[in-house]
RNA sequence: GGGGCUGUAGCUCAAUUGGGAGAGCGCCUCCCUUGCACGGAGGAGGUCAGGGGUUCGAAUCCCCUCAGCUCCA
């Protein structure tokens, strides 16, 4: 049976046992923040499990596309994998361990027709009720062994939730693979056995003090491992030797002219390299670029892996997008989205690899300058800190340092490397934990005391979609500083407000906070800041105003007027509208493949991040500008509806991956029918006409694959061109030309400014040789030595030395010291020709002393000095001295 | 989020302690030569990323900004 075999036969099975089939959700999960990526098949039931979304059936079956790199220095041996599919049926509180033991045995034995005898179970230390129910299909007691919690207990994820024993499918190779013991069983690490089925009996809930309480309605989650039951399916140890691998080796071996099971290093690069283009295949395919930071890191580190190992195969060309083109034409029947993304799996492979590849050569000299001094300092070793810096730094892998220094006979301390790594491990966790403290601490101030579960807690309605003003009770209050709750604030103390309904908008989604005041009669407080306080789900929560008393007392119970600075909210909705025509209209001009990473909605401006693999052209960027302006002349209605998230997604509308949303969403509609549909909690214009006018001030890269541009809208946008035009106006006028001429005028100014400036220079140069010839006769004999030292017209430093170059050559022997004022300063140049060095005479000394008596201070090299002074009027005196010290000297 | 590194001619990169901005390739002109990286002579090309500071003097030292690379989380 081939793995579509497996694959099918287990959904179909389960499917007769009355399961529904759910398709593989992404890599990337969508709706748990706290995941970087989908680990296990139960990640998208797991809302079901927690009770927090109800599931389309009690009982689900799923082949699930997972991706861990826990295992990723184990890759390449018989079993462990980054990128794997996983089997799994599930019972969300309906079926339990009776059916779920029974199922997966008939499933085993009778449809994938395993021989019982080569089978072995293991279960929870106590979980008898497990035993029995094996004991109750016909398993040989003998064969069930128990383990601990280290093998047979799962969960909870975290501190707390649910957990609960399990039980493992074991598959016997036979005695003559793995280690031989007589004594080797299943989780023996040898090879003999194969863990192919995981079944998970969640019964508990744990909580925050490790007791565990069992839950009224048990579920199961069940995961078996398609390259290990396709490895035992197709009688083979490993699962590279299985149908899901071959094509890939062959490939491999075919693009490096490498020979499969000639050598086990390169068989294990060979098998490193297969493992890893399924991972990165299937992790472009969902969306996830090569970044230096979270997901995108992963795809980062096992791209380079792969391309790492292909160099130990010789491969210095980039070949793993030809490798990821297998994956591709293998799996897309089962993943459509490879095949959707063939060309842009291509492209990214690509353009990463060469990256690297680039990396690398430049890396080369660095490693060999590395090795070259420590055998210059007769070392026999290259330092761990070395070795740490080239990878650190330079992303240079230390098994690449170590083989270069291998070749010319240097070790390398790989226990130093290993322990600066930790280092900056350590470093990164504790920077981690103090900033996560820190910001625990501001918002928890405000958070603990507003949202404790007990009382209730002090949810704010919020009702500035409508109106930017209302009469609203103070519920409660808290000093800024202490983060105390207080019952009322005088003028001057520094206050966090909540009122039990609010026009203000609280930071979040990107739009910053509303500013305006809190009045009743002649009491009134500045609100500079407003803030957002989710509770639970986002869906509620209190709505923080922060600010000071600046006129008389507020108490908690007052009934108030809460005003919104009106032009201020507008700037902001202005631009907050603006943003998302500024997403449909990226979309539309660069593809649907741009993705929000990250926006500000400021009232002075906006800031919009996305993904976005090359640069911008400016004729894009053109298009883009027209297209957001175009559709505010339009002036489309810009409409809210509240609809069921599902509904929201069915109907198009742009989410974003990281954010979490409650059942219901609010979407924002711009144009009828709608041109862009974003779920979005902010505050809008209502029609686009409003806006006015959109410029983009900047588009720049922030980062391999990230973009950002920054735009203006309305009153800014006014300004911004005011001045932009003021200032062109002012440049035509001061050159005696009009703005329609400016440029052509400044090209010429600039070419005559460049001529003029080679005539100068050459003048400057037919002077100096002028001056020069006149000097010639001023040499004096010291000693026997010829030494001129002499004042020239105002010359800067080039031009001297230039000087000093010709008198050197006309003289032949002879120590020179030119002084000049040039910028009202003293400034000098001293030159001594090679034949007098051994007679002591050294122009940077006499250039120091020189230069000493005019307040000044100078040095160089033997043959050549140079100096500035502070007193122009000791130029002569200066001069003077050099005399006298070649006397005392020659 | 935290750390390390880099930014010099069109490209790849040098420049010892702070003291005269360079090489190779490419480009232009001329000579030689019918041939695959010919050879020879000459030449153009620089805001040393940008700004500030220290200094008589900064590509070099310090601070800030921008851009890129890289590691950790």
């Amino acid at each position: 049976m081939t793995s579509d075999g497996i694959r099918e036969a287990f959904l179909s099975f389960f499917e007769k046992k009355q399961h529904e089939v759910i398709p593989s959700s992404s890599l990337v999960p969508r709706d748990d923040p706290t995941l970087l990526l989908t680990t296990a098949g139960m990640v998208q039931i797991k809302p079901y499990f927690l009770g927090l979304a109800v599931p389309p059936n009690p009982r689900l079956a799923s082949c699930q596309k997972c991706f861990r790199t826990t295992d990723i220095d184990s890759v390449g041996d018989a079993k462990h994998l980054t990128f794997f599919e996983m089997l799994g049926n599930f019972s969300v509180g309906d079926y339990f361990k009776p059916e779920a033991i029974a199922w997966a045995w008939e499933f085993v034995t009778q449809r994938l027709k395993l021989p019982p005898e080569r089978l072995w179970v293991s279960i929870y230390l106590d979980d008898d009720e497990a035993f029995n129910c094996w004991r109750e299909v016909g398993f040989p007691e003998k064969r069930i062994l128990r383990f601990g919690e280290e093998d047979n207990f799962w969960g909870p994820a975290g501190d707390s939730g649910p957990c609960g024993p399990c039980s493992e499918i074991h598959y016997d190779f036979g005695e003559d693979v793995g280690c031989g013991r007589p004594e080797c069983k299943p989780n023996c690490d040898c090879g003999r056995f194969s863990e192919i089925w995981n079944l998970v009996f969640t019964q508990y809930n744990q909580d925050l003090d490790g007791k565990r309480t069992p839950l009224p309605r048990p579920n199961i989650d069940t995961g078996m491992g398609l390259e290990r039951t396709a490895a035992v399916m197709e009688g083979k140890t490993s699962v590279y030797e299985t149908d899901l691998f071959l094509p890939l080796l062959a490939r491999i071996c075919d693009l490096t002219g490498e020979e499969y099971g000639r050598d086990e290093v390169a068989d294990q690069a060979i098998k490193i390299i297969a493992e890893h283009s399924r991972g990165i295949a299937f992790l472009i395919a969902d969306g996830v670029l090569p970044s230096n930071e979270g997901k995108g890191y992963v795809l980062r580190r096992i791209l380079r892996r792969a391309c790492f190992f292909g160099r130990k195969l010789d491969k210095e060309e980039p070949f793993l997008s030809e490798v990821a083109e297998v994956v591709v034409s293998k799996m897309g029947h089962v993943y459509p989205e490879l095949v959707t993304n063939q060309s842009f799996v291509r492209e990214v492979v690509k353009t990463e690899e060469e990256k690297f590849i680039g990396t690398l050569d430049a890396g080369i000299n660095l490693v060999e300058k590395a090795v070259d001094e420590a055998i210059g300092r007769g070392r026999k070793y290259l330092a761990g800190e070395e070795v740490f810096r080239l990878y650190d730094t330079y992303g240079f892998p230390s098994e690449l340092t170590a083989e270069i220094a291998r070749g010319r006979n240097l070790a390398v301390d790989l226990e130093g490397f290993k322990a600066e790594m930790e280092k900056q491990r350590e470093r990164a966790r504790t920077v981690q934990k103090l900033s996560v403290s820190g910001v625990i601490e501001m918002k928890g101030k405000v958070h603990a005391k507003l949202i404790p579960p007990e009382p209730l807690p002090q949810l704010t309605k919020f009702v500035g979609y409508g109106k930017l003003s209302s009469s609203s009770k103070v519920n409660c209050m808290l000093d800024q500083e202490s983060g105390d709750s207080i019952m009322s604030a005088e003028k001057g103390r520094k206050v966090a407000v909540v009122l039990d309904e609010t026009p203000f908008y609280g930071e979040m989604g990107g739009q910053v906070g509303d500013t305006g005041k809190i009045v009743v009669n002649s009491n009134q407080i500045d609100v500079t800041n407003t803030v957002w306080s989710p509770f639970g789900n986002l869906a509620e929560g209190a709505i923080v105003h922060l600010g000071q008393v600046v006129k008389g007392t507020i108490s908690v119970g007052d009934i108030v007027e809460a005003e919104v600075d009106v032009d201020r909210r507008l700037d902001i909705a202005r631009n907050h509208t603006a943003t998302h025509l500024l997403q449909a209209a990226l979309r539309q001009v660069l593809g649907n493949r741009v993705s929000q990473r990250g926006s500000l909605v400021a009232p002075g401006r906006l800031r919009f991040d996305f993904s976005h693999l090359t640069a911008i052209s400016k004729q894009q960027l053109d298009e883009i500008h027209h297209l957001v302006n175009e559709r505010i002349r339009q002036n489309l209605p810009v409409k809210s509806k509240v609809i069921p998230y599902k509904q929201a997604i069915a109907e198009g509308a742009i989410a974003l991956f990281e954010e979490k949303y409650g059942e219901t969403v609010r979407v924002m509609e711009i144009g009828e029918p709608p041109m862009s549909a974003e779920l979005c909690g902010g505050t809008h214009v209502e029609s686009t006409g409003e806006i006015g006018l959109f410029l983009i001030v900047s588009e720049s890269s922030i980062g391999t694959g990230l973009r950002r541009i920054e735009a203006v809208t309305g009153r800014e946008a006014e300004a911004f061109l005011g001045e932009r035009l003021g200032i062109l106006e002012a440049i035509a006028e001061e050159m005696r030309s009009s703005p329609l001429e400016a440029r052509e005028k400044m090209k010429a100014l600039a070419a005559e400014l460049a001529a003029e400036r080679k005539r100068s220079a050459s003048l400057q140069r037919e002077l100096s040789r002028n001056t020069v010839e006149a000097l010639l006769g001023q040499t004096e004999q010291v000693n026997g030595i010829k030494v001129l030292a002499t004042k020239v017209p105002s010359s800067s430093m080039p031009v001297l030395r230039e000087m000093g170059d010709l008198l050197r050559d006309r003289l032949k022997s002879a120590v020179i010291v030119l002084g000049t004022v040039y910028d009202g300063k003293p400034g000098f140049m001293t030159m001594v020709t090679p034949d007098l060095l051994d007679k002591g005479l050294h122009a940077g000394e006499i250039v120091k002393q020189v230069a000493g008596v005019t307040g000044g201070s100078g040095g160089g090299k033997a043959e050549m000095a140079q100096a500035g002074g502070r007193d122009k009027n000791k130029l002569d005196e200066a001069l003077g001295l050099v005399k006298k010290l070649v006397q005392k000297i020659g």
